[in-house]
DNA sequence: AACCAGGACGTGA
DNA sequence: TCACGTCATGGT
C-alpha cells in the first residue's frame, strides 16, 4: 500500500469518519472533532441531498476562507434567519443586509461580493455541473474554494489542498514548504484512487489532525504521526 | 495582547 | 511567476 494511503488509514483509525461537509439542518454530530461538532454526518455520503444544501456548501466554502468554522456557522444561521440561504432568495437579498448577516465570518465586504457573483453564476448553471475552470474564473474563488465546492457540493473527485495540508505534509517530508497548490494536489491525486468519498474524508482528517498539532508553533510538536512516518520501518 | 482561522486578490519586482 | 500587503471578525 502506498504511503499516502497508509497515512490516511492511520488518521482514520485515530479520528474516525469525519462526516464533512457540515450542514445546518443536519442532525448529525462528530464528538471527536475540535470546535463545533454540529452538522456532521459520518459515513453518510448522501449529503448534500438537494439544491439548497448544495448551495449552502458553496456559500460555506466561500465564507470559511481564512476563517474558523464556528464563525461561518453564525453567518450561515443569520442568512437562514433572513430566509436567504437559497440561490433565488439570496439573489434578492440586498447587498447591505448580506454584509451585516455575514459579518461574523470576517472580510464581509469582499465576501459579500464573492457570494453575490457566485450566486449569479450558480443560477446560470441551471442544474448543470460547474467546471473547475469556470469556478476559477469567478472573482473570489481560488483553487481551494473551487475544489471544496467541486468535492463537497458536487461530489467530484478533486482533492482539496489547504494551508494545513502543506504544513503537515511538508513536515512529514512529502513536499517542500513552498510547493505550489497544483503540485500538492497532483501528488495526492496521483497516489490515491479517484474516489470522492476518500478525498472528502482525507481532507477532513488532515484538518482535524492539523488543528490538534499544527495550529501553534512549533508545528508538529506532539504529533505521533510524525514519529511513525519518520521511523525506518515506515515505507 | 499577539496570534490565528478549513484564502484570494492586487501590486510591484 | 512570486513575494508581500490587504481584507475583518472573534477565539484562544
Amino acid at each position: 500500500m502506498n504511503l499516502l494511503k497508509r497515512i490516511y488509514s492511520i488518521l482514520l483509525k485515530k479520528y474516525g469518519f469525519q462526516g464533512w461537509w457540515p450542514l445546518l439542518g443536519c442532525k448529525g454530530t462528530n464528538p471527536t472533532k475540535t470546535g463545533s461538532v454540529k452538522g456532521y454526518h459520518p459515513k453518510d455520503y448522501s449529503y448534500p441531498k438537494n439544491d439548497n444544501q448544495r448551495f449552502e456548501v458553496c456559500i460555506g466554502a466561500i465564507l470559511t476562507q481564512n476563517t474558523s468554522w464556528p464563525q461561518v456557522e453564525k453567518a450561515l444561521l443569520n442568512l437562514k434567519g433572513l430566509n436567504a440561504l437559497a440561490p433565488q432568495k439570496l439573489k434578492k437579498l440586498n447587498q447591505e443586509k448580506l454584509k451585516q448577516a455575514i459579518k461574523p465570518a470576517g472580510y464581509f465586504n469582499q465576501k459579500a461580493r464573492k457570494i453575490k457573483e457566485f450566486t449569479d453564476f450558480y443560477l446560470s448553471l441551471k442544474n448543470r455541473m460547474p467546471t473547475r475552470d469556470e469556478l476559477l474564473k469567478l472573482w473570489g474563488i481560488g483553487p481551494e474554494t473551487a475544489d471544496s465546492i467541486l468535492l463537497y457540493a458536487f461530489k467530484m473527485p478533486e482533492f482539496v489542498v489547504d494551508a494545513y495540508t502543506r504544513r503537515v505534509f511538508s513536515k512529514l517530508g512529502f513536499i517542500r514548504k513552498d510547493a505550489s497548490y497544483e503540485e500538492i494536489k497532483k501528488l495526492f491525486e496521483k497516489n490515491l484512487p479517484r474516489d470522492s468519498r476518500l478525498y472528502q474524508e482525507y481532507h477532513a482528517l488532515i484538518v482535524e489532525h492539523a488543528k490538534k498539532h499544527y495550529s501553534k508553533k512549533p508545528y508538529g510538536k506532539k504529533d505521533l504521526l510524525l514519529n511513525i512516518v519518520k521511523t525506518k520501518s515506515f515505507k
